[in-house]
DNA sequence: TACCAGGTAAAAA
DNA sequence: TTTTTACATGGT
């Protein structure tokens, strides 16, 4: 099956993947303009490979399907709406970049990197997992273990004798021992909570994908940060990734607290309170313009 | 070798 | 109540 899907302009697919290169060819990678990664439909995995067919102005992305079970046109519909979340391909960037207009940095960030939507991962449950993960340890250490937990409890698609892995699902996670999840590289409290937290959603007492239409966002981070493991860097962090939620800036990181005193701050160790104030300028969408000048620093641009 | 790395909860003071 | 410590592991 093939889908042909048209993001809101502008969007540009290769600026907008390219954080995914050198990802693991198993996993999630983008390489020579092909991004591809498993995908759960209702009861089959599908592998989709993701091209541009457009351009940055009049974007169209084509994605192939396959899977190695017949897949429903229900599915098509449920993939699509994924794909769209993935890259946060029907917010608009034109209202972000008028938001934005007034300050320098971020005027010369969004016309240099004009097009570029941040991603999110498929579940919120996914992001979640993932930010505990990260928590204090180099991002290095932290992806080392991420692909490991992949690899060690998610499902498996193979297809023309290539593997495939899918994030493992909360009951994956809630049938895993403490031990097991443990040899995958986690300390015995991360290893708790992730545990504790898979349990609560197979349990039904935490709907994270509930929160999606939640609108108020300091409601969610007071109820993310009930949960044990969960404080406000890994609640910010899991709503900007995993709930599209693009008016969040995780202000305690330390990574973006970085990146941010790097344009403004001379790369002075700047605290989260400082951080947020800089921020006050970036308007409505400051998970968003942090994004911008996370690429930004990375890449090394000069404002 | 020791220390740090995109935090958090629990122990100690 | 506030401050200090333990934690996993790869890189420097």
């Amino acid at each position: 099956m093939r889908l042909r899907i048209k993001p809101v302009p502008p969007f540009d697919f290769h600026l907008s993947a390219t954080i995914f290169a050198g990802g693991d060819l198993q996993i999630r990678t983008y390489e020579n303009g092909t991004y591809w990664q498993v995908l759960r439909a209702q009861n089959t995995l599908v592998l989709i490979t993701i091209s541009s067919s457009g351009t940055v102005d009049n974007p169209e992305l084509s994605v192939e399907l396959q899977s190695n079970e017949e897949i429903s046109n229900n599915d098509g519909k449920l993939i699509d709406e994924i794909i769209r979340s993935l890259f946060n391909l029907t917010f608009d960037l034109t209202a972000f970049y008028e938001e934005v207009k007034n300050d320098p940095i971020l005027s010369k960030l969004t016309q240099r990197f004009r097009g570029l939507k941040s991603p999110t991962t498929p579940t919120a449950f996914e992001a979640l997992v993932d930010s505990i993960i990260e928590q204090q340890i180099s991002l290095n250490v932290a992806h080392s273990i991420e692909r490991t937990v992949i690899k060690t409890f998610g499902d498996v698609l193979t297809l023309d004798g290539h593997l495939y892995y899918a994030f493992p699902t909360p009951y994956q996670l809630a049938r895993a021992t403490i031990g097991q999840l443990r040899n995958c590289g986690l300390s015995l409290r991360k290893a708790e909570y992730i545990h504790d937290i898979s349990k609560s959603v197979v349990g039904g007492e935490l709907n994270l994908e509930s929160f999606r239409t939640h609108a108020h966002v300091e409601e969610i981070i007071k109820e993310l940060c009930k949960i044990r493991g969960i404080g406000v860097w890994t609640a910010e962090l899991t709503m900007l990734r995993g709930m599209n939620k693009l008016e969040v800036l995780p202000a305690d990181d330390l990574g973006l607290r970085r990146n941010i005193s790097h344009y403004y701050c001379k790369n002075r160790r700047i605290t989260s309170e400082e951080a947020r104030r800089i921020a006050e300028r970036w308007g409505k969408w400051k998970g968003l313009a942090g994004f911008y000048v996370l690429i930004g620093a990375r890449l090394r641009v000069d404002v």
